[in-house]
DNA sequence: TGAATGATCACG
DNA sequence: GTGATCATTCAT
């Protein structure tokens, strides 16, 4: 199989599509990072759709803020915001520019580099390995995705969304209401690959 | 279950 | 400026 550094990215294409269905395309999906000497490779499985100003659980709801412009950005491009003041969530923006659509990024399964991740994670007790990605905060902890990612593209050589070669069925993929969300409890915006270990909560 | 911790945004 | 809110996590 080919090394994650020599796979090409996604193209960024790939995102400017219906943010639900691009939701479900990435799950199996190899998100790479790429740190100094760090690199990082995880599979994908489970994320939230955030529609645009429509949705209102999205941050995009009432427009266009300085915090949340990425979202209107051109699919392809990355969200990035600290929540309680401690963690930061990793999104891809969807859709065509000026659509502040999003899909959020909330567990994966470690395919390399764990030892960093690990550390990255700095806890008093080293992690169970199902526990390391599990949730949007423990991912980009792990992974060292910070502010400084916002506005990124995804097709970068250091960062990047690579086809792993998994193919999911539709019988596959489960969904749910999203998780720490108030508003919109009737959409099932949340989905992620049926059975795995790896998923949040 | 609650504490930690800070940016953001609506309001005035 | 102020204050409520927040797409969370860990340890109690």
């Amino acid at each position: 199989m080919k090394l994650p550094e020599q796979s090409s990215p996604l193209p960024l294409k790939f995102y400017q599509r219906d943010t639900v269905t691009v939701a479900k395309d990435l799950l199996g999906k190899g998100l790479y990072v790429k740190k100094n000497k760090s690199q990082f490779l995880c599979e994908i499985v489970e994320v939230e759709a955030y529609l645009g100003e429509r949705d209102e659980a999205s941050h995009s709801f009432r427009g266009m803020t300085p915090r949340n412009r990425s979202m209107f950005e051109a699919g392809g491009t990355a969200y990035v915001y600290l929540i309680y003041g401690f963690y930061f969530c990793v999104n891809v923006a969807t859709e065509e520019k000026g659509i502040g659509a999003a899909v959020l990024f909330r567990a994966a399964a470690p395919l390399s580099g764990h030892k960093e991740m690990q550390r990255n994670r700095k806890l008093k007790e080293p992690s169970k390995p199902e526990k390391l990605l599990s949730g949007p905060g423990k991912l980009t902890q792990a992974l060292g995705i910070n502010r400084t990612f916002d506005g990124r593209k995804f097709d970068l050589p250091d960062f990047k969304i690579i086809d792993l070669g998994n193919v999911l069925s539709e019988a596959e993929i489960g969904s749910s209401p999203r998780i720490g969300i108030s508003k919109a409890k009737d959409q099932h915006l949340r989905f992620f690959i049926k059975n795995s270990p790896w998923l949040s909560r």
